[in-house]
DNA sequence: CTCGGGATGCGT
DNA sequence: CGCATCCCGAGG
């Protein structure tokens, strides 16, 4: 990934709303090796998704949508496409797509990502992720099909995807052991555990 | 209004 | 394993 990323190529490639009006599951193994945009005061921040975690609606008990709708959780109701961006444990933010049609209230946590432009600091697991591409309450209920905060298609070598338990939903019974975490194999900036 | 807990990360 | 640090959601 040693590629010089323009806002053009970026934005000619972004993905649709089409790309997020699907199974959730599909939509966030999908996700894995696209690039997250992110500009904020002239700094064009670009990284590589290489590990995600499914949340599947208001029957997923590790979902925050399981609790129905309150003003936090309002926008996985919404529409596709949309950033639900909440702070976690006082001090990170993490960062999720919505997907699937309005009402369905499911959404895709971005857990790390391989840094491609203009970012420092490591991002294995969503609290580091948003640190280092800037992302934080600001930019909750964003529409990801806009010019400055985006998700973008681009060619890449094939990899293979592995599939484990998401972290930290111990507390969601028969949920937590669902294999509906899902990282590149091999990569490096996965988080650990 | 109070209060308990959390889709985390870091140090010990 | 403890802890930082604060918003959110439930309940009185």
């Amino acid at each position: 990934m040693n590629h010089e990323f323009t806002k053009r190529f970026l934005l000619k490639n972004r993905l649709s709303r089409s790309f997020y009006d699907r199974d959730t599951q599909l939509v966030a193994q999908e996700l894995l090796g696209k690039l997250l945009v992110c500009e904020r005061d002239s700094m064009l921040r670009v990284g590589r998704i290489v590990e995600v975690e499914a949340y599947l609606g208001p029957h997923d008990k590790a979902a925050h949508s399981c609790k129905g709708l309150t003003p936090r959780t309002k926008v996985m109701f919404g529409p596709p496409g949309f950033s639900y961006v909440y702070l976690i444990y006082g001090m990170y933010h993490c960062m999720n797509v919505v997907t699937e049609k309005e009402g369905h209230a499911s959404a895709v946590l971005l857990r790390a990502l391989e840094p491609v432009q203009n970012i420092e600091l490591r991002t294995q697991g969503p609290g580091l992720l948003t640190k280092a591409i800037g992302i934080d309450k600001s930019l909750n209920e964003h529409d990801l099909l806009s010019d400055s905060f985006f998700i973008a298609n681009h060619d890449h070598d094939a990899f293979q995807i592995v599939k484990r338990p998401r972290i930290g939903v111990d507390y969601a019974g028969e949920w937590a052991q669902k294999l509906l975490r899902f990282y590149i194999k091999n990569n490096n900036y996965v988080s650990k555990k």
